[in-house]
DNA sequence: ATTTTGCGAAACCAAAAGGTTGCATATATA
DNA sequence: TATATATGCAACCTTTTGGTTTCGCAAAAT
C-alpha cells in the first residue's frame, strides 16, 4: 500500500469526492448518492483519503461526516512548486511563440 | 486506460523521471542510471507520460531525448485552484490555531 | 561487413486497485 | 422489544499496473 496523497488524487471518483466535501461534511451515504456508485465502494475510497489524511471523520450519532483536511492538498501545491518558475519564464513564453511559428507554416 | 495527468503522476518513478528530465533532455538508458530499475522500465513510464503529453521526444541519431512538457503541469496547477482559496482563508488558519491548542492540551 | 548500442514493442507475471456482496455492529425508530 | 438505518470490514473477483524478459530494428562503431 503505497497510500500517499498523489495517488489518492488519482483516481477520478476520489477527486469527485474531494471536490464535494471540500465545503460542507457529508455521511458516505450522502455521498454516494452523487456518484453512480455503491456506497461501500465510497467508503472505501474514503477510507484510502483518510489514511493518507486527506480527509477526517466526525462521528455524530449512527452517522459519519467525512470533510476535507483542506491543509494536505498543499503537498501537491509545493510538489508543483519547483516546476512553477520553470512555466512562468520567458523562456516558455518563447517556446509557446516558436510552436505558434511552426503551426502557421504548416 | 485512463492514461490522465492525475494517474500519470501518482508513480513515484514517474514523478522522479517529470524532476529529472524538467532541466535537460535525457534518453532513456541516462534516466535509467539515476533509478534502482531497468531501461525498460523507464522506457514504460515515458510511454505513459507521452501518452498524456506530460513529456515530448525528440529523436537524434539513435538516441531519444525525452524532455518536459512543463505546461501540461499546468491541469494540476488548476485543479488545486479550486480549492487554493479555501486553505488561503482566515478559516483554516483559525483551524490551524485549534489544532495546536489542542495539541498543546496532551 | 560484422558487431555493438539504443531503442520500442510484445509476452508474460505478480501485485495492487477498484468494485461487489455479505455480514457484524451500533444507533434510531415503531 | 423488534425493525430499519448507517456504517465499517472482510472475502472475493476482475482489471490494471509495474516490472522483467525477449525480440526485432536501426544507427553507430569496429
Amino acid at each position: 500500500m503505497r497510500r500517499d496523497i498523489f495517488q489518492a488524487i488519482a483516481d477520478p471518483t476520489r477527486r469527485a469526492i474531494i471536490a464535494l466535501i471540500a465545503l460542507q461534511a457529508m455521511t458516505p451515504n450522502a455521498i454516494a448518492d452523487n456518484f453512480h456508485t455503491t456506497r461501500q465502494s465510497v467508503s472505501k475510497h474514503l477510507r484510502i483519503l483518510t489514511e493518507c489524511e486527506l480527509v477526517k471523520q466526525e462521528q455524530q450519532g449512527r452517522e459519519i461526516y467525512y470533510s476535507l483536511e483542506i491543509k494536505k492538498l498543499k503537498e501537491v501545491d509545493k510538489w508543483l512548486n519547483q516546476f512553477r518558475k520553470l512555466w512562468e519564464t520567458r523562456f516558455n513564453q518563447l517556446d509557446d511563440v516558436l510552436s505558434t511559428i511552426k503551426k502557421q507554416k504548416k
